[in-house]
DNA sequence: GTTAGCACTCATTTAATTAGAGTGCTAATC
DNA sequence: GATTAGCACTCTAATTAAATGAGTGCTAAC
């Protein structure tokens, strides 16, 4: 519909007012416009033209006789075009310093910062998410006396341990029982798939030992709860400070508050709503699912393990952020990604 | 010697010139203090004993004809002074809300939040570093044809995963034997008596799996590493903006930049002229070994898990921080932790 | 040694002025 | 009918000037 809202020459002075407002981050006026597009037209001209933009709701004026800066509704025109374009052009990857790394985890945070050095916006990483992933393999060995070990392996080599307290020392023989047991009953299971009937089942076989067997389970939970609650890498959150905008006291705080509480940036992750097509979510403005950002972009892309299991990248910035930039590198880094984490997977298994 | 350079009036005259700086943080005039004191002094007097203080060089002024604000040796006078009169008395701790958490992560993570939330001002706590921590327990097991995991428990039940690919498939007597033998050889040993000799009979004895054990060395290299470098937890970073001095954006960007680059801030941590007797420990501004830190002041405290395995906890602020609240909190807190840490040490061992 | 008094300094606040960018509208032009 | 030149008007931001006031340092008197 936006399409026929507006004609030709009012898309190309819109998209030239707005990638004028990206690199200046200065209301924009007529006479500008004029000069910066090829349209051979006045500022006059220009002017009227902007006016009718400005009823449509594409672009405001900050006050009265102040060039005009996009509004979110331009912002989102413009992203819009943008990424359709980019479809059809075979972007050229840009060539990333992702090593393999020996954990995940230093992998992941070494992501965000890569991609925060590299854009000037602060970033987010979420692991990939277990919820539909398989368990591999469990061991409980004896520690000493009173403490049992419990180590549970997903599929992706993420691994858990728990410490469980034991009354009486167990033997060596009902220990190599319960692994056996354990192991035979739920290898290969995803964690959806251990249901009540399935834990019962153990339990009673488990005879006395029953209270073992809860634990061990609970640190299967453990696996899903903390890691889909918790497990998210930021760096240059300070970039905000870059763009005065974002950079006044009470916002910057507020901002910064969000990203040292990485509990609420789940918010962003869990947002399905991205596109289908090229795994990217931008965010604009008011769009955001969290309210400190009201006055931010946000760009997320979602990148696969494989088998259902995906974690999330994402940038934020301010408003008039170069998402041209942002989103060839995010796609090219969430590539670059699902590729080495699917390797990895591969090597493992 | 500070002691024959300052008078008793002149003690006065400071301790209330710096009292009623860290209430508001406003140059403080002779006439404030004239009416503060109870020295009934008129305003004139004071004005020479300012004098006087300042060419001794405690308090500076901001500008002619401003009030005065303490300098860092006026700061370092006032917190001597006051640490050593808590020593006296004993301090009547407060009570805090820290429960026993399953995991130490989340217990030390909320250390940080509480004692943020209390101060209102940054906080950092670190891990208790393990360097002197004994092995406990090691384990490999198969978890498929190409894969061993390691797992490693230390004294204090800290454990650490490491997954070791392997080429060909180890029977299971041969693992059995390999367990064995890391078991009998390193049980009980803290981690700098595993020296090249060990290293090199242990691999001996392993015969063609000598890579394997290198491996699990590795792994308890890790421990400490890992650890030992990048445990810190930080809560309450924006409370900076709270003080204005610490709030221009170049400032608050570096200090906020420390605080996410945490790596950094081990400098605090591992600094060891605490003081002996109180274990705390106080920087003012260029006190501070850490740069981006030059304008605060920074309370830091120790605790102890028992064997010399140590802890850190620290606050940061502006130098006009309440040091008498946030020694107090921190020497309670530290005391808190001390027990608790202790108490759950002794449950598991 | 203490104090009253006063001249002086300097940051902060307020107000007034100016400069400049940009618009909207009208009337002329293509 | 679309485009443009021209001009009056608006509003911000920057500049300047003046007023305020807190606080000092010094001197002379107590």
């Amino acid at each position: 519909m936006a399409d026929t809202e507006l004609d030709e020459r009012k898309v190309k002075i819109l998209n030239a007012i707005i990638k004028n407002y990206l690199e200046t981050g200065e209301p924009v006026g007529s006479r500008t416009i004029s000069k910066y597009t090829d349209l051979n037209l006045s500022s006059a001209t220009i002017r009227n033209e902007m006016s009718d933009l400005e009823d449509l709701g594409y672009i405001v004026q900050p006050h009265t006789s102040a060039g005009r800066i996009p509004s979110d509704k331009g912002y989102r025109f413009y992203v819009n075009n943008l990424i359709a374009s980019k479809d059809k052009e075979v972007s050229d990857m840009k060539e990333w310093m992702i090593e393999r790394e020996e954990k995940m985890e230093n992998l992941l945070k070494n992501v965000a910062k890569v991609l925060a050095s590299n854009t000037q916006y602060a970033t987010l990483v979420s692991a990939p998410s277990v919820v539909s992933n398989k368990l591999k393999f469990i061991q409980l060995s004896a520690v000493d006396e009173n403490q049992l070990l419990s180590v549970v392996v997903m599929d992706g080599n993420i691994v858990k341990n728990k410490i469980i307290h034991i009354e009486k020392p167990l033997d060596n023989e009902t220990l190599l029982k319960l692994n056996m047991l354990l192991n035979t009953n739920l290898n290969g299971l995803s964690v959806d798939q251990i249901n009540l009937a399935l834990i019962s089942r153990l339990k009673d076989q488990a005879g006395i030992h029953d209270e073992i067997i809860s634990q061990v389970l609970d640190t299967v939970a453990d696996t899903i709860t903390e890691d889909e609650d918790l497990q998210v890498y930021t760096s240059g959150a300070t970039n905000i400070f870059k763009y005065p905008e974002l950079s006044d006291s009470k916002k910057a705080s507020e901002l910064l508050d969000t990203f040292e509480e990485k509990q609420s940036l789940i918010e962003l992750l869990t947002d399905k709503n991205t596109d289908e097509e090229t795994g990217i979510q931008v965010y604009i403005g008011d769009e955001s699912p969290i309210s400190s950002m009201k006055d931010c972009s946000i760009v997320t892309a979602t990148y696969e393990l494989g088998e259902g299991v995906k974690g999330t990248i994402g940038i934020v910035g301010p408003k008039r952020m170069d998402y041209e930039n942002v989103v060839d590198n995010i796609k090219s880094l969430k590539g670059q990604l699902d590729k080495l984490l699917r390797n990895e997977n591969k090597n493992d298994s």
